[in-house]
DNA sequence: GCTCAATAATTGATACGTCAACTAATATAA
DNA sequence: TTATATTAGTTGACGTATCAATTATTGAGC
């Protein structure tokens, strides 16, 4: 009773500080950003996507889109177009190569998360995931 | 069984999300960002304390514990020193309008944590808890 | 006492996310 | 049809975390 709000801000402390610790290790482990990987997931289910249809995917600012398709162009993983039809859209898609590639990214995520989570039996997965998304819920309407 | 994968990969996925927008809203809520105010909050439990040892407290970057501890001495939040006896010690102490302005920012933070919780009863938050700082373990033993 | 190792703090380079301002292209309404 | 609004994408400024390299100071062994 008296501890509940010190324990509410661990909480808030502990999301914060996994999140700190993450994204390092995942981009050692996986030699790829998380966001990044996301967006190539996202590529690798369409065969060509808008921008902006794979912005609202990811739900990430429009900005960073920009850049990490940019970088990946660069990078010849994906390949972008303008849509003849209507010249504001830009289309991307996958190359070969970065079809090949993510495969492997996939594999070594597959082995971070199940490291991530290997003490925690089915039951624990679905009632944590349900109090995340309750979490999400609650952040994005607060206020 | 079958999509137990999938759902591993929600959690991460709503772990990140999670941060992202919690970031913005935090500092728009109380005024100072998450990691400042751990900070300003650690000074406010001790009258002095080493970079060093507030470092090891927040257990962030030392170059960003620099940063911002300057930022807060230019907003004279802080007070910064050095050790006479040793003088590769720098010692931090708030500064009497920076343990004035704390009080209010923690009382928003209070009020944010509450609203992003207010639906997890006691015991919900308690496996919560336990299950983050599990997730934090498993991430820093990993590899 | 002097050299070398260890430690605290700082600075530089890089990455990435946000918001705001801007450009270019298209749709709408008078 | 022409002025205005909307939309997609880009760029700039900013904040802040990481790692690596550097500086300054102190400690330890000879």
């Amino acid at each position: 009773m008296s501890n509940s709000y010190i324990d509410d801000e661990k909480i808030i402390n502990r999301l914060y500080e996994i999140h700190r610790r993450t994204v390092p290790k995942f981009e050692s482990c996986t030699g790829i950003s998380q966001t990044r990987l996301e967006l190539l997931h996202e590529l690798y289910e369409v065969e060509e996507i808008s921008q902006r249809a794979l912005q609202k995917k990811v739900n990430i600012d429009h900005a960073a889109v920009t850049r990490h398709l940019k970088q990946l162009e660069d990078k010849e993983m994906v390949i972008r177009r303008k849509d003849p039809k209507d010249q504001r859209f830009t289309y991307v898609s996958l190359s070969e190569e970065g079809r090949l590639k993510i495969i492997h990214y996939r594999e070594e995520k597959e082995r971070f998360i199940s490291g991530v989570l290997h003490d925690f039996s089915a039951e624990e997965r679905k009632t944590l995931l349900e109090m995340l998304t309750r979490i999400q819920h609650n952040i994005e309407h607060f206020e």
